[in-house]
RNA sequence: GCGGAUGUAGUUUAACGGUAGAAUGUGAGCCUGUGGCGCUUGAGACGAGGGUUCGACUCCCUCCUUCCGCU
């Protein structure tokens, strides 16, 4: 069984599940970190569970470039290569077709990107990327998808859906043969993901068309690309209406706490997101009193914690003013901190949304944490 | 003391007898399946005084600054 819901709130479609891998299970709903390159930027793997990550993200196609797939396989797996203990998912290498410096061009064989270190074309199929995914021996892997952008037309952005369609095919087909040998509790899990952008009718397409598939689970793919959070949350929720109700649902790339936080609501189980360590970098910091910017003047001389009622290794060790200098100096440290401290607060809020769930207050608190974000 | 050079944002520097431009720093904003990149925007300068000129940062004079060299 990969996915067993064990909790099931009475006013809101959230719930608590949990997630069987080979690696081992995790609660939903839960938030990965992004490890692209098999590291949090700044945060190492034993930081990165001292702050409650269950499961993090690598990219499984840059990692084939470098440090190759071949050299973590040798190492008994990225797990075991980056030292993590915890769930390891890999995304496919789509989401590098919107990274104009590598994308070249795709088309129904596979995509077409050029290999940022050597400059070498790099072809890669949904076959070859399975087995890359395999090959790094992650506990989920992601099916190579076509990702369309927000200002895309309509028809670019149907051709997109179609091109997803068939590469899942391919890649649940060669990924089953691939895992054909192996024991039930070695088998890595395969999630495929929807496109459609904010069009229903695509989406409804691309959802039906990957559930006669039938993978371990289903992404929604493509958001956080521009479109209003209205635009977003209501597919969402129509996504969420046309997947089966035991298998676990991954927004990919969200980690706005808000957005988290509605998707739940509608049922959502797991997400990622480069936000929390990407805005910690440029001093965006979240907070229980809502987002601050630490290079404001204003923190210049501020002795007091990022977030008083954080319990986190940062705010019961530093002042604002002293990393808002750091940051500003560009010191590492600086960068780790801030890092440190984003990360764990999206761990904490997942595990005061779960205990909400459990004790029928997730809505409340919700509306709660929606107040002090609002923008 | 004499001679030479020098003086433009905080810093490093352009240009021009007719609106003084950039880089960097600084203030504010942006970043959602990560290129630690980057992007937008604000503020900020002609050493002082006099002269020539319709008009001077620009040409001339005096003073001052800083640097170099020489008694």
């Amino acid at each position: 069984m990969v996915f067993q819901i064990t909790y099931k709130d009475k006013k809101t479609n959230a719930r608590i599940g949990t997630l069987n891998t080979k690696k081992g299970s995790v609660e939903t709903p839960f938030f990965m970190p992004v490890a692209t390159k098999s590291t949090a930027k700044f945060i190492n793997s034993k930081k990165l569970e001292e702050l409650g990550a269950k499961a993090i993200i690598s990219n499984g196609f840059l990692l084939s470039i470098r440090p190759g797939s071949k050299i973590i396989k040798k190492f008994g797996g990225l797990g075991k290569f980056m030292n993590f203990n915890g769930i390891n998912f890999t995304d496919s290498g789509g989401f590098q077709m919107y990274s104009p410096s590598i994308y070249i061009s795709s088309n129904e064989k596979g995509v077409f990107f050029r290999n940022p270190i050597s400059g070498e074309k790099i072809f890669i199929t949904p076959e070859k990327d399975m087995e890359i995914q395999f090959e790094i021996q992650s506990d989920v892997a992601m099916c190579l998808d076509r990702m369309p952008l927000y200002e895309d037309s309509k028809t670019e952005i149907e051709k997109a859906v179609k091109l997803t369609t068939i590469w899942a095919r391919r890649c649940k087909e060669h990924h089953d043969k691939l895992q054909k040998n192996l024991t039930t509790n070695k088998k890595q899990l395969l999630f495929g993901i929807t496109q459609g952008g904010i069009y229903k009718d695509l989406r409804e397409k691309s959802a039906k068309e990957l559930i006669e598939l039938d993978f371990d689970g289903y992404s929604i793919g493509g958001f956080g690309m521009g479109e209003s959070f209205e635009e977003e949350m209501k597919i969402v929720k129509q996504q969420k209406s046309i997947i089966p109700e035991n298998k676990p649902v991954y927004l990919m790339g969200i980690g706005n706490p808000n957005e988290i936080l509605e998707a739940i609501s509608f049922g959502c189980d797991i997400f990622d997101s480069r936000m929390p360590t990407q805005n910690a970098r440029h001093g965006h910091l979240f907070t229980s009193k809502g987002k601050i910017k630490i290079l404001n003047k204003k923190y210049q001389l501020d002795k007091t914690p990022i977030d008083k009622n954080c319990s986190c290794f940062v705010c019961r060790n530093y002042s604002k003013a002293y990393i808002s200098f750091l940051l500003k100096q560009e010191e590492p440290v600086g960068k780790e901190l801030a890092s440190y401290h984003n990360l764990y607060y999206l761990q904490d809020l997942m595990k005061q949304a779960k205990e909400a769930i459990k004790k029928g207050k997730f809505e409340k608190f919700k509306e709660k944490v929606k107040r002090t974000y609002k923008e």
